[in-house]
DNA sequence: CTAGGTTATACTCAGATTGAGCATAATGCG
DNA sequence: CGCATTATGCTCAATCTGAGTATAACCTAG
């Protein structure tokens, strides 16, 4: 027989709101955040996804809603150190599955050792609702040629990688690419856990490329992300995300968190209306400084029917 | 510590020419056709990647070019019988991690066991390339309506996952559906998969719904069908099925194959024409009957540039 | 060596969709 | 009341789509 495995579940459970997007996330002393996440137990489990809302519940309080699952992680090398894993054997294989789960609201988890984070905080370069980061230009992209350079060979390969996944020499951005960059940084070894996993010297930069965080959760959760981000577009997911009743302004702000993206107000409102995935309910917010504003609600027929439907994103 | 785990590896090796759309099959007696199909081995393979063209290396002659991981399967009950995985422990409880390979030639296999096979021998209602197949009104759409009706507090829910699924009462077909389709049928218990799963008698029908696969392989084939059909329109992915110089009506055919659907040919031209994806080559087929073609290539460039493009389906 | 079948490719045209603005409507605040 | 602020309405040109019609280039039969 060959050696032991153990399967890992971890989950990226996001909520959204007008502020941003958020993930939820554990403290791990000194080791940094991670994502929720616990081992599947076959015996006591029928489903990954049955094992996953179990302990996301005893864990988090959380009562998961929309659930999708994103990726299996089985790379060895990049596995949480064994310490953190419960009762698998220490010559274990872990592999992880990861999940993503949809949230309308940022329930209070206080009580259990978790917070809701802003996901920029472990990406900050893949915020671009106020512009282009100047992190891109002024320490990734000098970074990532240096590291393209001294590829010998692969040089102009690496060089090509990172104009694309960075949008260099006016490429266009395209923000589902997240786990791509997270990838490339991970290579070039500009993000703190490939030194760690690799047990070199953290890289020498301005400032860290966001926060690290353990195992290879920040790989999970780029994979999320960048799911979520082309998601939305076809298949009407970000409603998940949102209350019963919200103005077309929330709807806007939430996808643009998602996005990292600002859109164009009346063209997203426009392409709404079209979509019929929202009706108005006659009842205004009470507006927080301008004109008062509708509040819609979801029509969950429309949500059923007719091929794949998403939000149209214009952008700005 | 807890019952052990297996980790299986299954690979959707998919072709497609003119005549049809293919998945590489392996052959088990009269148990009927599989994936090909291998254990992970953690200590030999540093990535399941790795692992999986291996064994498909060793299993089938073939060298994979493009592998995307699909999905990963735990479900208690629709597992491998034991019997059919190697070593792998009794008591273990099996995973598996299905993959989908596309390859631009049918190579030839014959000196193994594996054959290459027409898709829609599996899935005989997803083929609408010559109009609805009368299987669904026939035999699927009755069969649904009753176990509908049978359902008590659900029938409702059912009714309407069966409308949708499979396009009854006018509502659009959606071909990317695939997976939801198998999965109502196989929950229905239409799929012989279902009984013998369940140990329960087969449904008694006209005609079997299909060539039923060992263990939950044709849940992984239908979930490599509905990817592809759903990934061919935002990334360019149908070219990794295609030689190297192709005509337009050869690319054509290809998509169609894969989607299941007729498509209207000046606009799927146009469209082609637009994305910047292909370029002539100057040189021609020689007719198969009329007009001679021009050979057209991949435009390797516009493959890895701009935002996520793919061809444009445009329906006859 | 021409008529007709067959497939490829070009061109048209109305209708719908998009991208980008400008214009107007309701609020709250000084 | 005048102004900042946000929401919502409307316009307009450019482009794209759906659905054809028209023409071109080959083959085969007679």
């Amino acid at each position: 027989m060959t050696a032991p495995i153990a399967v890992g579940l971890s989950a990226v459970i996001v909520a959204a709101d007008a502020d941003g997007p958020y993930a939820l996330v554990t403290r791990h002393g000194e080791a940094g955040s991670g994502l929720p996440h616990g081992q599947f137990d076959p015996e006591g489990h029928r489903t990954f996804e049955l094992g996953l809302r179990d302990w996301v519940q005893a864990q988090t309080g959380f009562e998961l809603g929309y659930v999708e699952q994103l990726y299996t992680f089985g790379d060895r090398g990049r596995e949480l150190p064994q310490a953190q894993l419960g009762d698998a054997p220490r010559d274990a294989r872990l592999i992880s599955v990861g999940y993503l789960a949809l949230t309308p609201e940022r329930t209070d988890i206080s009580a259990f050792d978790a917070v809701w984070r802003d996901w920029y905080s472990f990406f900050p370069w893949e915020d671009h609702r106020n512009g282009r980061p100047d992190l891109i230009d002024a320490t990734i992209a000098p970074a990532l040629l240096h590291w393209a350079d001294s590829g010998g060979r692969s040089a102009a390969a690496r060089l090509d990688r990172a104009r694309h996944a960075f949008a260099l020499d006016d490429l266009p951005w395209v923000e589902e690419r997240t786990l791509e960059r997270y990838e490339l940084l991970f290579e070039a070894g500009l993000a703190p856990e490939a030194s760690r996993d690799r047990g070199k010297a953290p890289p020498r930069l301005a400032g860290p490329l966001g926060e690290p965080m353990i195992s290879d959760h920040r790989r999970i959760l780029a994979t999320a992300i960048g799911r979520l981000r082309g998601k939305i577009k076809y298949r009407p997911v970000v409603f998940e995300l949102m209350p019963e009743r919200f103005t077309l302004s929330d709807l806007q702000k939430v996808v643009e968190s998602l996005l990292g993206l600002p859109l164009h107000k009346q063209n997203f409102r426009r392409a709404l209306d079209r979509s019929g995935l929202v009706e108005g309910s006659g009842a205004f917010a009470t507006a927080t400084g301008g004109r008062p504003a509708e509040l819609f609600r979801v029509r969950r027929e429309a949500l059923r029917d007719g091929a794949a439907v998403g939000v149209q994103t214009p952008r700005a």
